[in-house]
DNA sequence: AATCGGTATGTAATCGATTACACATATATG
DNA sequence: CATATATGTGTAATCGATTACATACCGATT
């Protein structure tokens, strides 16, 4: 590989002068600066950002941490970070821990050594052991999804727009509302989401019975098998349910057509999310735009704030929602 | 931040023994790897990779240009990539050119200066400038999804596979199909899948009108627009339509609705790309199954050889594709 | 007793850039 | 004319690791 110190050799200057060409800091003659860009022209030269780094500290590099890749949901955040990040120069290093908990903590450790100048981690849970781990990082930090303490996040308003969501069903006449939720170890998913419909429920005096209530993982068929359990188990039978991802609302609209029933008429049915798919069913789907990709936005100002130094907000980022009203209520 | 020689002081060593003990490199003595252990227990030292790089010209980063972040295409691509890559200790390194062609080539430059051990393109077309560009890289490079000459590349059997689900719609009683494509700057998709409808139609002596031929850009939209001229321009209606993606499936499937048709007894419809939204759209679209996630394991696999210079397949990966048969058709 | 191989460690060069500092020259200012 | 000031360039230290080489000690072998 060609260095600078070649190029230097070859367009007869020192090294310094071809780095101050390179870096428009200190002055270069007309005559040495057309020597330079010709060598660099003829060799392709370019700088190694190795090098670079080591020196400067400076990596240009934002590592970023996923649940998985290639939900949707994940897709646009990412989206969203890339398109800040991209236009202030800055690359995404991913890693994706797949849904294991314990590789966020080795994710984080691999990032800092590799001298990212911040992360950014799209979180499902929030145990003691990665809290931990984040206070002892040391370098801009971004939690988007779920509420840390002390920690720069980015976070949507769950339970009340969980809670908007069953008001909606219930200002439709429904009375009778099942939930469909996750475990709650994923708090804002899981826990955030469910707090919402309880509060909800309970505000109206309605009286909710245990089988209404049914945890799922996060897949379509977990979705259709909740929804069963709902239809074949409860004493009275529910007129409305919210899911708390489009996924699973999917699922449970398979069963509900599946069994005969019309949808809104017999069963309304709500999700969250937004997603791509919950536009195309039919009936198309009611649901909670979280502007995934705008939350992906956010946490790249956030971490630029930190890295440098200046209008860092203070407290949390809390992103709006949108109440999709469609066809399925 | 703290480093290899202040481990070294602290644990009264070299630092000589504490890269040794650290790589497993050379003896070290069981007191002093004690030593070294403790104070890296007690001081959270993770050696700088970047430093590290610098002297090994290793990086274990894989750079990955993609057309569009988000898309489902590109993200099971990915997420193929990822699974083989890190399970070697590799990470990915993520530029999107937001099909942007001119970006293309400046991301190869810049992944190149990361000392990326090997770049892996998601290519939505092969102009002369990139060509000559990768020629010149002279690091491990795979592209995915396009037919570049000389250049190790992983590509699907677009044009049968578009022919076969040609014969398929004819073999259904079709002999009217239209067809919604693409520009013909995407080779891959725009052109080849084109052929196969062409080379189809031709073999069974089936006569194609003008109107029948639409072409849209990537989206539903276009998809919806495509089909409304075919239907309001055409002599003959057809009976079937064919589209170059399931996006534009849809759209077209949209407009078809909104005209009172009924699919497929009026009108049989097929895509490419076995989408998830293919699944669940009513009636479910009857796709071409390209095994994207697929198409990313053979692509890491493909840069690994290159890499570690074994195992090298001469010639192109070509993945088998699979009809979806469903209810559009 | 001399030699050899295994174990253990340190010194210093190296990777490819940036940058503080010194120095030289040209031009402007009072 | 002396002195500032702007322009242009090179030398060498530095970032934080790896690694070739030198050195030293030890027990075993001849």
């Amino acid at each position: 590989m060609i260095t600078i110190k070649e190029v230097a050799k070859r367009a007869n200057v020192s090294s310094a002068t071809v780095s101050r060409m390179l870096n428009d800091s200190g002055y270069v003659s007309e005559e040495a600066r057309d020597r330079i860009l010709k060598v660099i022209e003829e060799t392709g030269y370019v700088p190694s950002e190795n090098a670079k780094s080591l020196r400067t500290k400076k990596t240009k590099v934002i590592g970023v941490i996923l649940p998985k890749l290639g939900s949707e949901t994940t897709s646009r955040m990412v989206n969203g970070l890339d398109r800040v990040l991209a236009a202030e120069g800055y690359q995404l290093l991913l890693a994706n821990t797949n849904l294991n908990a314990g590789k966020e903590i080795e994710f984080l450790k691999l990032l800092k050594s590799r001298d990212v100048e911040g992360i950014v981690l799209s979180a499902t849970n929030t145990n003691d052991l990665l809290l931990a781990e984040i206070q002892k990082l040391n370098i801009p930090f971004v939690v988007v999804g779920q509420d840390m303490p002390d920690t720069p996040s980015v976070v949507f308003k769950e339970t009340s727009a969980a809670q908007e969501m069953i008001d909606y069903l219930i200002e439709k006449g429904h009375v009778k509302v099942a939930f469909i939720g996750v475990s709650e170890s994923d708090r804002a998913v899981g826990m955030l989401r469910k707090k919402g419909y309880l509060a909800a429920m309970k505000e109206h005096d309605l009286p909710i019975e245990d089988h209404w209530i049914q945890t799922a993982v996060f897949d379509v068929e977990s979705g259709y098998h909740a929804m069963k359990n709902i239809m074949e188990k409860s004493d009275q039978r529910p007129t409305a349910v919210f899911a708390v991802t489009d996924r699973l609302a999917i699922g449970a609209m398979n069963y509900i057509k599946e069994a005969g029933l019309r949808i809104p008429e017999d069963m309304a049915l709500a999700g969250v999310g937004a997603s791509e798919l919950s536009q195309y069913v039919t009936p198309s789907l009611t649901t909670i735009d979280f502007q995934y990709n705008n939350a992906g936005q956010e946490a790249a100002n956030l971490i630029l704030s930190l890295i440098n130094q200046k209008n860092i907000p203070k407290g949390k980022i809390v992103l709006d929602y949108g109440l999709v009203k469609k066809d399925s209520v």
